[in-house]
DNA sequence: TGACAAATACGAACCGGTTCGTATTCTTGG
DNA sequence: CCAAGAATACGAACCGGTTCGTATTTGTCA
């Protein structure tokens, strides 16, 4: 019954990060934070988030003048939806050059490095 | 010099994909083999290889009546372009989260597991 | 050579995402 | 109570990417 994750854009995403970040928020919420960056008007946000509510990538709570609204899907799930196109139409679905070009520039401290490490001795070990 | 890899959109990745593939390819070629799985208009796949030389995609030897192309720019210079914008839209410039995210359902075969544990290897030993 | 096939060029339409102006509704302080 | 401010609703325009129809050019072979 839970339909797969839904592949936001990339104003979506913008939006999505604040309402993880925060668990709920307003459009003021929203729009102040996201105007530390970019420089967008308060209806667009607006419009934005509404349009997010109509898609199903999130929710709100009328019952207050002022709208609050969630993200209806994790981070999780999102990311690994994003990554799952990416792989598809960049990589050929070959996670492992993927995560080979991911990897390849030093884009990762040596506590990451250990992380995953650690991520792949776990993955192994449930392999066998 | 050499600016930075250009962002390519979905169509002009398909497109890049075959040219990366082959070499070099006329559009023939390239509907045709994108014909094999979506079905799309012979001019669709020339108008689209005609903006990719304009923006600098792909470059085509007009020697001959039937026009060559080749890519630009590399397949990894590009996917490591691809998966750095998706780095900071979608994990806060985390490649860790990602490679995590990228591994974390089993999508990864054991030996592209090695082979991940391999790079890792190199990686912390050319830290040193 | 002349007609047909193949190739390119170009413009128009469409679509999803984005942006914003304006209208409307609601709340509240003076 | 009512004016000002804050919030939502909505429609229009715009933009990049995509799709394709049609026109034009070019090569070939009968």
């Amino acid at each position: 019954m839970t339909q797969p994750p839904i592949r936001p854009s990339d104003g979506e995403l913008a939006i999505l990060r604040v309402l993880w970040d925060r668990g709920s928020a307003t459009v003021r919420d929203v729009h102040s934070e996201l105007s530390r960056n970019r420089d967008m008007g308060y209806t667009t946000v607006l419009k934005l988030m509404q349009i997010m509510v109509d898609k199903g990538l999130a929710t709100r709570d009328e019952s207050t003048r002022t709208h609050v609204y969630r993200a209806a899907q994790g981070e999780a799930p999102t990311q690994a939806c994003l990554l799952d196109d990416l792989l598809q139409k960049a990589f050929q679905g070959s996670a492992a050059s993927l995560v080979v070009r991911a990897l390849g520039r030093g884009r990762a401290t040596d506590a990451e490095l250990d992380e995953i490490q650690a991520l792949l001795a776990r993955l192994k070990e449930g392999r066998k």
